[in-house]
DNA sequence: TTGCATTTCAAACAGTTGTATGAAACTATC
DNA sequence: GATAGTTTCATACAACTGTTTGAAATGCAA
């Protein structure tokens, strides 16, 4: 049990490869290059390739899964169970966005490394994935105290919505930017999560009594 | 020149494993194996696996957009060179959502590879792609000219997000069943269609007489 | 048929991958 | 400082990848 350098290093360097590359064109050689160790280290330590991606993606996801509940109860405590809709949509897409846009030095490889992930679903991740459904149904739950009113299919589809929206904002946000020859500023973060934060309100409150908050970002370009 | 059977089998089969499988783990014997051709074949016909790659989303590309193309060119004569923003957008989801969902049997292996093509972006794809911009700008110029008042960087953004969500649902349509335990009924196309369009005709509609809160505001109250 | 070009085929090739091995280097305990 | 246990290392291995080869089969014009 010495000193785990070894082991923290190959972690740090497999993740920060992962993020940038994926996990398609990264070999282990790769890694160990990166991370200054032997070959057969990655072996001795994990086991296995696909162990070494299952443990990367098992402690992340604990971590950003406990990042996103605190944001949300935090919420839920301070509305006496009840927080509002666009709040809590914030809690759920607010973090990832965050670490994967904006300016490159304060990027998170963490979230960029869970991004990869979710895209490319490499065998060892799909089979853990699963339980990333217990975690969506906990905002679920707040969604449904939120919007008393609106019917589970209606949160369902809301929730898909939002997270359509940020995931695909990240993963295209080169062609986005090219697309709109700069006019859309993915570094502006905060501007990116308001603005999936309102569509996916609307998307759950469209019908009902106007809602507070929403549209307002977008009230920004309408001059 | 001549039968062109062994070419023609080739490209249906490595069609069929890659809409299945992805371009991941679909290797040169997989493909020849189900064509019932030779392995050479593949070279012999096509160069290499990046060309064959290459002239199937070719193919496919230049067929897709000439099909959404004419949707929208159709929809805008009817109404004298300006669509209604829900038409234009039925027209960019409305093919690659059929094609990817419904019942199985009905599914278009085509629309299945143009979105495997499109999440997981192997080299000679992603070279290729940039093409596809020049396609969205067409359908950024209709939704200009139906919502003339609209800002452009309100349209990007409502073409952004109308993609994400097809693309997303798609994507996750399996996730999305589980996690609602059926009650989201992917199989129910039409359904998913006029959700998709609904919400991104929100997105491009709401909030147009507002005031200027920037974007930032929302973003420290939600605290 | 003969002759020539095209197409198919089995086999081999060179490169890369993840993994295994066994010896060497280290570390800590006595 | 000898010993036992852990960790590192260079190297080898077997499996798989896309590609090439050269001979066999086929098609087709004369």
């Amino acid at each position: 049990m010495a000193s785990d350098q070894t082991r923290t290093s190959i972690l740090a360097a497999a993740e920060r490869l992962y993020a940038d590359r994926g996990f398609g064109d990264v070999t282990l050689r790769d890694i160990v290059a990166e991370a200054n160790v032997n070959l057969a280290a990655v072996n001795y330590h994990f086991g296995s390739k696909d162990e070494l991606i299952a443990e990367l993606f098992v402690t992340r996801s604990i971590a950003t899964n406990r990042e996103r509940l605190h944001e949300l109860k935090t919420a839920e405590e301070q509305g006496g169970g009840r927080a509002p809709i666009d709040v809590i949509l914030r809690a759920l897409v607010g973090p990832t966005l965050r670490g994967c846009l904006g300016p490159q030095n304060q990027r998170s490889t963490a979230a960029r490394f869970m991004i990869r992930a979710s895209i490319e679903s490499v065998p060892p991740i799909r089979r853990i994935k699963n339980r990333e459904i217990d975690h969506l149904r906990k905002f679920i739950g707040a969604m449904r105290r939120s919007l008393p009113d609106r019917s589970d299919v209606e949160i369902y589809w809301g929730l898909n919505f939002a997270l359509a929206m940020a995931h695909h904002t990240i993963r295209e946000s080169e062609r986005l930017t090219k697309l709109s020859e700069g006019k859309c500023d993915l570094d502006d973060v905060e501007d990116v999560v308001a603005r999936v934060v309102s569509v996916a309100t609307m998307a759950l409150t469209a019908g009902k009594i106007e809602a507070k908050t929403p549209a307002r970002a977008l009230a920004r370009d309408a001059r």
